[in-house]
DNA sequence: ATAATTATCACCCTTTTGTGTGATACATAA
DNA sequence: TTATGTATCACACAAAAGGGTGATAATTAT
């Protein structure tokens, strides 16, 4: 009976927490411009439910089994998805802000964030902005305080870490590093933690990938 | 005195064991037509040696402490020197074959050849052959039965597999492999074994360089 | 001259990998 | 119809890797 139906904001929940969900569909029922048009645990098929409810904003909680959001955000990127997406986890550490962002999150809130904010924070979204609480922000701040931080971040290796990493794409072990490089184990494993910060993964096969993908090597 | 030292086929040799080492001087004393330039235990400053001895040809022993010979030859040919590099190794093992053949070894011989045998084999070499033992040409065949074996290899790969290899250049852990392809870990585990076997490879960072520096994902 | 960076090494403890050795079921090729 | 190849799962064990915390000396930057 309402004609407003058609500029209302569809919203689409990937959630895995029951009580919070629940929050949110109590939230968007008491928002007279918005409509939740569904909830899921997980972002195993989020391309799909996506195409399929079309919605305006996509809610992302990070930490969720199976497939969590970050796979889930980079999943309908890749797809060349271009709807609002607000990530959302109780845990504001750099790692997951600066993959949501690389990955192109459209915002980026911690769940303490109180309900009508958040309501806000997508309002804010669907308005071309790009919400978050001033904790990420400082984060984002940083992280983009230098034109392609990124890329800065892959060359700022100092020459020895880029010997270390050049042996790790050439298959090496670190046994094998530390005597290619005459240097004790632990020293290389120190090298390799560095090389895992500045390049922001957490594994040898990682930084493989990132090295070769980026030509550093 | 004598004015043939100048037609006198200039060797160089790596090899870390002083017995061995001991039996190619003597051996090369005894050859009217070779002379011996420098004898190194390792191949750790190959490329310096070789472009300050200009040798004929190269014996170079694969297992040796701090740089083997396969990392040897690698520097060599990286480098673009084209001189006869034949390999050496009491083991016959595919694996070192396959490298060796690959990174562009101009023979292969075991050990246990003949003194005599070995120098008709450097002159082979010199004269534009690919020395080798009955045993290694066997093994070589196999290798390039078909054109391109080696490639093939990495195109034999069943679909489970290259779906493996795909998340494993996206940095999966086995863990989030199973989760990702909903299968149990241990055939996850499998299918990584088989991958390991047809790439050449034992790591999952030696497998991600050479699925992209193959393009293969 | 004081602070930050770099390169080096150490210890602890948990998780992940790598590898060997099988097994089962299904489909396909010889 | 008997091999072969594929996909699945199991167990066990050793080696490797990852992460935290922290130390020292030399260099470089501010």
């Amino acid at each position: 009976m309402m004609t407003l139906a058609t500029q209302m904001i569809r919203v689409l929940i990937f959630e895995d927490n029951e009580d919070f969900a629940e929050s949110f569909r109590d939230m968007l029922d008491d928002a007279p411009d918005m409509e939740l048009v569904g909830t899921f645990n997980n972002a195993k098929n989020a391309l799909k439910q996506v195409q399929l409810f079309q919605p305006d904003i996509v809610l992302m909680d990070i930490d969720m089994p199976v497939v969590n959001g970050l796979e889930g955000l980079r999943q309908l990127r890749e797809a060349g998805i271009e709807v609002g997406i607000v990530m959302q986890t109780v845990f504001d550490d750099n790692e997951r802000v600066f993959q949501a962002i690389c990955d192109g999150a459209t915002g980026y809130i911690l769940k303490k964030t109180p309900p009508e904010k958040i309501l806000d924070f997508i309002r804010e979204a669907i308005n071309g902005g790009a919400p978050m609480t001033p904790t990420i922000a400082r984060q984002v701040l940083k992280l983009f305080s230098l034109p392609f931080q990124h890329k800065k971040d892959l060359l700022t290796l100092t020459s020895r870490e880029q010997d270390v990493l050049t042996l790790l794409v050439r298959g090496f072990s670190y046994k094998m590093i530390s005597s290619e490089l005459t240097i004790s184990i632990e020293t290389v494993r120190s090298h390799i933690k560095h090389i895992y910060e500045k390049l922001h993964v957490n594994s040898k096969s990682e930084a493989v990938a990132k090295a070769l993908q980026n030509k550093i090597v």
